[in-house]
Parts: structure tokens; C-alpha cells; sequence
RNA sequence: GUGGUUGUAGCUCAGUUGGUUAGAGCAUCGGUUUGUGGUACCGAGGGUCGUCGGUUCGAGCCCGAUCUUCCACCCCA
């Protein structure tokens, strides 16, 4: 009768319920966060069409999108006798796919609903999404992702709410070490025209952005063989490395670029923070690039500064995300934070508190029948008070109740027996302490809520 | 997708140049203790050594394939 023990597919995990009640205590910060700078809460499908999906991520990222065979008998539509590879036949076989950021369906339903939504339109999601990437630490193939979106407003307040939210999520989860990196497409572009690689922008930025895991060297070499001009791209170098503040990188890099809406719309994010974010932890970044094509404004990474682990949270303005889907000319800004990679940081860094808030309050322990019925009318005044409570359900041994309270982490226990019973005065230990007292169940209540 | 790496009990790991019946700690269950756990002592259960195939008189150990783990690249949350 031994069966092969089962598995779960490569790169997915199971959550037990420590670990629920620790991305959750991550969600209801983030949750909150969002709720007091005004989104409100959307949802779509796990699964979107292939056409949703598909070429909105670059030609990496379709190959990273999970594709949903299609139901009955999916090689009907199959012709042998056409060309007969992979790509030729996958729309044969396949027209969903599950979705790949959160992004793109908000997109979708903006347009879908452009008549019923108000703009700008503040929405929040959380919900995972699934990438068909090799997993690694940091990279796993389901990961929750939790966006917040402003669509249909051009103004830079918009970009500094959102820099606001990130600083407020970080400091209430009480992660102090991260760094809010920006910076501009626009920026890029220009910077890109200036070492003479003009039309060869996207090559250029994905080159730059790997300059905080290359040598310097090795990321100029790559650029003047794809001919930039060595001189032009020295100055751009020097500006990157300089340490200095925001007003005076900018009017730098206004020499070198001059006329660019990048470099007034960042001169203006930094204006209208200021004072509206205590110790703020951004910082220029010119040759921050971030891959997702559809960013055409400011860019957004938040990075753990202690924790090797890739960015936490991304985001961007689009001007034209819905462009592809028939609305044209709404721009928009939004960041996504990323739930799995924050817990990771939190658990190595040891910044959950010791309370989670999913505590137990008190199990109910007892010695026979009469005193387990007992229980179950006491647990039932219990509850009504608002307090957490479970009795033991079967008739054990004192001590297998108590093990079990203590397995599940139950801050007290009540025990009833007959003496108990008689009095209407139950034992209640506490199970960290090992205190215990005789009260009534209105001094029982009474302690609890001191307690918690 | 490219290159490397890992796999022995629920968990963390030992296991000699290939040699009888594969071990430990923790965890689990039971007892010492018929009203007291987390924290004592005693005992028990639990493994076709990732899977399939090969070499050998003999494989946990050697070889091949495959799956899995982790890492770097790529990309990203």
C-alpha cells in the first residue's frame, strides 16, 4: 500500500499557519496602507485570454507565461500537415494563460469598465500571480504581488503619494534598511541619444541597469562596442557615481541633457516631497532601468540594502498601458510590492513581532463527560465576551490537553472539574507563566481583556 | 532557456577503499504520574537510501537517464 509520497510543482510552496499568520501581518500593513492614501480594493480572474497577455512583457516574458491547455480534445484544432512546432501550434492548443503581473489585467478591466469608473481611478489588488522562471532564492513561480494604481491623472503628487505609501508600509513593518531608487525613461532615452546611440535606447538601458552587479568597465566596454561615444559616456559615468543632493545632480544632469521632461518632472517630485516624508530614503539613480516595457515616465525600485534578494517592490508610469486594449491617452502610476520577497527580508532580518495577532486565547481543558458539557456552554459565554476559545473535544488525560494548548501556542487554559463545577469558579492558567487562579467566568472575562 | 549543485526517518544530518540486520539528535506516540504542559527518566513506532535502469558474487556508496533542491547567468517581485 505505500504510495509515492506527493509533491508540489517546482518552485510553489505550502503556507502553514505560522507562516499564514506572517504574510498576513505583512498584508495588513500593506492593506491599510493603501486604504489610508484612498485605493480601493478590485480583483480579476486567475486566468486572462492569451491575447491579454501576450507581448506586453517583451518576447522573455511571453516565454515566462503559464499557458492553460485548452479543455476536451485540445489537438482538434491541430493541422499535421501545416508547420508543426511549438510556436505555430500553441495557439492551436492554448488561448488562456494564467495571469503574469497585475498590471496589465488592471489595464484590461480599466477598459473594460472605462464607463462605470470614475478617474482617477485609485485601485489596489492583492493576489498572485505565476511565472514559468527557474526558481531560485527570491524567485519563486506563484508569488503574491500587491499593487496600488492611479490611473488617468498626470500629476507628479500621484508619483510622491506613491514614494509616501512605500515609506509608510517599510516603517510599519519596521524595515528601516531599504532604498527607494528612481528615476526617468525619459532620462534614459536622452542620456542614450547623448553617447550617440540614438535608436538603440532599450539595448542601451538594459546594458546600464546591470551596473550595480558588473564592474564599471565591463558595462563601458559593452556600450562602445555597441558604439557609443567614449568621451560622452565618461561624463554620464561621472554624474552616476557622484554622491551629492537631488537639486544639484539634477541641474547636472541638466547640462548634459537640457529640455528633458524627465528632468523637470523629477526637479518637480522632489519639490513637492519635500517636508511630506520624514527620513526619506530615496535616491537618484540615473542608471536605474527596470525591464517591464511599458514604463515610459518615472521608474521606481525599492531594494533591501541588508538582504541579497532583488528588489521589494517596482513600480512606474505608463502613459499608453491601456493604449493596447482601445483607450488611448490615459497615463497612469503604479507600484507592486512584492509580498514573498518582503517576508523573506523579514525573516532573516527577525522583524515580526512576537504577537501576530492570530493568538489563541484560551483552551478549555476537562476531566470527564459532565465537565466537558460544562465547557461547552462556558466556551459558548465566552465567545460571545469576544474572546478566542476552543475547548478539547475529546475525553483525555489532563496532560495531553495541556501538551495540546501548549502545541498550539494557547495563551491560557480553563479547566473545569468538579469542584469547578460546583463553584462556579474556574481554574485559568496561564501557559507562558504557569500562574493559574480561581475566578468566575465574569472575572475570567474581565482578566482576558485586561490581557489582550 | 544556459552552466553548476543537491537528494539517507516528519526535520537536521552521520554512514570507512562497494561487504551481513542503514545510525544519531530533534520531533511523534506510549509509560513513570487516574487534576497540570512547556522542563526529568524509561520505552516504542517510523527508511524498498529521490526514481528508473546499468556495472558487480554483492550498491546508500560506482556509471547513465530522469525528477527535485540550491546557486550563477538571463530576467524580475
Amino acid at each position: 500500500m505505500s504510495s509515492n509520497k506527493p509533491t508540489i510543482p517546482k518552485g510553489t510552496r505550502d503556507f502553514g499557519p505560522r507562516e499564514m499568520a506572517k504574510r498576513n501581518h505583512i498584508v495588513n500593513v500593506i492593506k491599510n496602507q493603501f486604504e489610508l492614501f484612498g485605493f480601493s480594493e478590485i480583483q480579476t480572474p486567475t486566468m486572462e485570454n492569451l491575447s491579454v497577455l501576450t507581448g506586453k512583457y517583451g518576447d522573455e516574458g511571453d516565454q515566462l507565461i503559464f499557458k492553460i491547455l485548452n479543455s476536451g480534445d485540445y489537438l482538434k484544432k491541430v493541422d499535421k500537415n501545416h508547420e508543426f512546432n511549438s510556436k505555430s501550434i500553441l495557439s492551436k492548443i492554448s488561448e488562456k494563460g494564467l495571469r503574469y503581473d497585475l498590471t496589465v489585467p488592471f489595464a484590461r478591466f480599466v477598459v473594460q469598465n472605462q464607463n462605470d469608473i470614475a478617474f482617477p481611478f485609485r485601485r489596489f489588488q492583492i493576489q498572485p500571480v505565476w511565472r514559468a522562471d527557474r526558481p531560485q532564492k527570491g524567485r519563486y513561480r506563484e508569488f503574491y504581488q500587491c499593487d496600488a494604481d492611479i490611473i488617468g491623472s498626470n500629476s507628479i503628487i500621484n508619483e510622491v503619494e506613491l514614494a509616501q505609501l512605500i515609506h509608510g508600509v517599510f516603517e510599519n513593518l519596521r524595515y528601516k534598511n531599504f532604498i527607494l531608487k528612481i528615476n526617468h525613461r525619459e532620462v534614459l532615452f536622452a542620456i542614450a541619444k547623448y553617447v550617440k546611440l540614438e535608436s538603440q535606447e532599450i539595448s542601451f538601458a538594459t546594458i546600464i541597469d546591470k551596473l550595480d552587479k558588473v564592474a564599471q568597465e565591463v558595462v563601458e566596454a559593452e556600450l562602445i562596442q555597441l558604439g557609443a561615444d567614449e568621451h560622452k559616456l565618461n561624463d554620464y559615468f561621472n554624474l552616476i557615481k557622484e554622491k551629492n543632493n537631488p537639486e544639484t545632480l539634477l541641474s547636472k544632469l541638466n547640462q548634459l541633457i537640457p529640455e528633458n521632461k524627465g528632468v523637470e518632472d523629477l526637479k518637480m517630485f522632489f519639490d513637492r516631497s519635500k517636508g511630506l516624508i520624514d527620513d526619506p530614503k530615496i535616491e537618484l539613480d540615473f542608471s536605474l532601468a527596470r525591464g517591464l516595457s511599458y514604463y515610459t515616465g518615472m521608474i521606481f525600485e525599492v531594494k533591501a540594502t541588508d538582504v541579497n534578494i532583488g528588489s521589494i517592490c517596482g513600480g512606474g508610469r505608463y502613459d499608453n498601458l491601456t493604449g493596447v486594449f482601445g483607450l488611448s491617452d490615459i497615463s497612469g502610476v503604479g507600484i507592486s510590492f512584492g509580498l514573498d520577497r518582503i517576508n523573506d527580508v523579514l525573516k532573516e532580518k527577525n522583524l515580526f513581532p512576537d504577537l501576530l495577532g492570530d493568538e489563541l486565547h484560551v483552551m478549555i481543558g476537562h476531566f470527564d463527560e459532565e465537565s466537558l458539557n460544562h465547557g461547552v456552554s462556558i466556551m459558548n459565554e465566552l465567545r460571545r465576551a469576544g474572546i478566542r476559545v476552543l475547548i478539547y473535544p475529546d475525553i483525555a488525560k489532563i496532560k495531553k490537553q495541556l501538551t495540546y494548548a501548549n502545541k498550539i501556542s494557547a495563551q491560557h487554559t480553563l479547566l473545569i472539574g468538579s469542584e469547578e463545577m460546583a463553584k462556579k469558579k474556574y481554574t485559568i492558567k496561564n501557559m507562558k507563566s504557569g500562574n493559574q487562579q480561581v475566578l468566575s467566568i465574569v472575572e475570567i472575562i474581565k482578566y482576558l481583556k485586561l490581557t489582550n
